[in-house]
DNA sequence: TTACATAACTGGTTATAACATGTCATGTCA
DNA sequence: TGACATGACATGTTATAACCAGTTATGTAA
């Protein structure tokens, strides 16, 4: 079940196990997990591993634990939850609206300065560009405007082109599962704006409307930056929330 | 220094004295902090004691780690980090701006249907509102529309009236150090929306002009609510910042 | 049958211990 | 002098162990 030997952590190999065991299905939203001491005796290790693992988890998003009960699935918000990352599709799931994306722009491109500096190239390189526009209930939602380096983009585009024939929602988180990527984290601005003429014409709003942005750097495993992402969400149908703690 | 006997956990006690040395100033940005060991010593608990309180400073956004170099202090980003609490007269001093904060009203109202639910209280009940106007170089950004439990809101005002005196710039965040009162963790909402006419008005902006505004429950240790706020940034000139793991 | 003590779970806290891995200064050898 | 080995010290990972504190089912006594 477990590398013993390799580089990556059990409880990082652990944690993978049971994000996927969480996206797969197998473990559905507020169901019980097996138990720590469970969980011990079924990956053969200590139980400060698999805790390690569950925290990982839980400030993923993924879990949440009662004392004297158990650890839990826990079941992503309506609107988008900030602790968990939750794709396009998955958030029209969720708030049980139909839903498409279309590909407005699938090409390569010249770096600028920013570009370059954020995805780490050369002034010299070009990258991928990717738009697409997110539909729920027939009517444009939101508006990514995505950049990679150029061999990830081609295999994004691929596994959009695939998301596309089945007609099926999605944003360029689920395309990662598509790929040998493991996205890992990201770092993400947000902000309001009115929004411009061309983008009003883009998304069926009138101009000026207010727009939530949402700046992405998403970052792999060993912190190498793999897509640099504008995301504007038409105001209204979409809210994002956030539990800090001091 | 820590209380063994108490019911307070050992490695709150420290992340509290690791919020205490950080806030007072007595441990700066980017310097580097006692190493675990050290701080094992000097509190006289095992390292996983420290690692803990440590890695909830961490989440906190109060601290950052350097395999082989040690642990340093973060220093807060210009904007807002949405990791780190930052109230509105830090950011403004991160950001170099000068600024105030006025009062525009300080009262008893009575719940309606959503405060009493929010605020965990009964329908009879009134509540206390403050609202306040920050102004970074004399401009306004953000205004706050925050609801507490009566005994709270009245010990919310006299602060909020010490601050006033000193001609200094506060945010509800602000106030809270004064009192008794231990906010631990905040569930906020981020949306978009074009301004109101009255809003406008307030904030001298034009009508229609976007406004981040985050919706915000503050809550204390034992999980109790204390704060429902409003809070409407003027869009260009305040953004949020996030990091999430996958 | 009901009420209460108890046992058998759950996660929460803490100690001790060892080794891995990354960083850096120091000292040695070519 | 410059390159490299080494050791000291930082955090990272993992194991074993014990006890605390909630939750729940069970079983016993009134």
């Amino acid at each position: 079940m477990l590398n013993f030997d390799g580089p990556t952590p059990l409880y990082i190999q652990i944690k993978d196990s049971i994000r996927k065991a969480i996206a797969s299905g197998e473990w559905k939203p507020n169901e019980q997990i097996p138990s720590e001491r469970e969980l011990c005796k079924r990956f053969n290790v200590s139980r400060i591993t698999v805790r390690q693992a569950i925290a990982d988890a839980e400030n993923a998003g993924l879990l949440y634990k009662i004392q004297g009960k158990g650890t839990f699935v826990k079941a992503p918000k309506i609107g988008q939850g900030l602790t968990r990352i939750t794709s396009f599709g998955k958030t029209l799931q969720i708030s049980g609206l139909s839903g498409s994306t279309t590909i407005l722009e699938s090409q390569v491109v010249p770096v600028n300065l920013q570009l370059s500096s954020i995805l780490n190239c050369g002034l010299e390189d070009q990258v991928y560009n990717l738009q697409l526009l997110g539909y729920g209930n027939d009517e444009p939602i939101v508006y990514y405007n995505s950049f990679f380096p150029l061999a990830v983009g081609y295999s994004m585009n691929e596994a959009a082109q695939k998301y596309l024939k089945l007609n099926r929602p999605f944003s360029t988180y689920d395309l990662y599962g598509e790929l040998d990527i493991a996205a890992d984290a990201v770092d993400q601005t947000f902000e309001a704006v009115n929004c411009t003429q061309e983008v009003a014409k883009i998304m069926k709003v009138r101009e000026g409307t207010a727009m939530l942005v949402v700046t992405s750097v998403v970052y792999t495993r060993d912190s190498k930056p793999v897509e640099f992402k504008t995301a504007m969400y038409k105001a209204d149908k979409y809210k994002f929330h956030l539990k800090r703690n001091m």
